[in-house]
DNA sequence: CATTAATGTTTCGGTGTCGAAAATATTGAA
DNA sequence: TTCAATATTTTCGACACCGAAACATTAATG
């Protein structure tokens, strides 16, 4: 086997096992590092989009709408829903996002209720220039594995977000 | 080979490939995916310690002191980068739990800098009553994987860490 | 049709986090 | 010893998000 490498998750485990050694740590192993690395990505998309000046939350949007293709446009319950956050959330970044002009909201002609988010010109310049940038980030962070390796880990996790998705949501 | 089920990345990157058939998106479909379980993980969360009456966060600090042993106490500086946040954002947290008498704050004698931060007698009762939960919701989230898959996915995600920990962060 | 229920968005209040500056304590160097 | 540089925590002022209630519109029911 090859020599793993331990990370900050082996540290704690390792401390949790000597003061609880009864429980069972195989899983939580997987689920803490699930969401540290999460939080990493993350914070690592900040500094990646720091030259084109926009936020990740920002190009999670506006990236949302691009990749529908023309018109460019959804209504801003489908959007919160594709971006996993709140309708009233929404309603804030859709509020900056519209004073920075990259999106405009109508209302729809066939539903007065809902409010349809379209891409500004300005909008589809900026995801399509930033948006180079973030596949390359993710090449580098998935870099260390081969490619079966890769392969093996996006299907498992892939089962893991079908079975969240389907049993809670 | 088993007949895989779309989650929502595929559909988002399906768009994105018609739109942009030149992208290379391989890697992209494993960190969308890490950042969405993180999140969904993190949700779940919640409702695993709601009966307990504490936050995720809330037992994120208190386990961290927990697992150090006797006599649970650690700085809040050392704290802070066990739960990888900011200082202020860890004197709030301990402003908290120290209302909820669940930790306490000594000045230390070695360094008047540093505050020490214990675990009281509450706060140790507290973790340990929620441990087990919290173990048990990780085994169900990694539950639709074989024995062997989850060996490997944990393997990989430890290199990913290694990896991030040491080129970044 | 009225009236009630359901849907879509926004407003409002509260929570949790960060970043920069301040406050305090320690270390090092002249 | 004294002064500057460093280290640790807290304060302060943002920012971003959520959940519940409000508002507006549409759908369903009698």
């Amino acid at each position: 086997m090859t020599n793993r490498e331990l990370d900050r998750v082996d540290q704690a485990l390792a401390e949790w096992q000597t003061e609880c050694p009864e429980l069972d740590l195989e899983a939580a192993g997987i689920t803490l590092r699930l969401v540290l690395l999460g939080k990493y990505i993350e914070q690592g998309a900040k500094n990646t989009f720091a030259p084109y000046d926009i936020q990740p939350w920002e190009f999670d949007v506006l990236a949302t709408l691009r990749r529908k293709g023309e018109p460019y446009e959804l209504s801003a319950g489908e959007l919160a829903r594709s971006v996993v956050m709140t309708c009233s959330g929404m309603t804030h970044r859709l509020d900056r996002l519209q004073a920075r002009g990259l999106v405009e909201r109508h209302t729809s002609p066939s539903d007065r209720r809902q409010v349809l988010v379209r891409l500004t010109q300005a909008g589809i310049e900026l995801v399509d220039s930033a948006i180079e940038q973030r596949v390359q980030a993710a090449r580098n962070i998935v870099a260390p594995l081969s490619q079966d390796d890769a392969d093996h880990l996006r299907e498992s996790l892939r089962r893991l977000l079908v079975h969240l998705g389907n049993h809670g949501d």
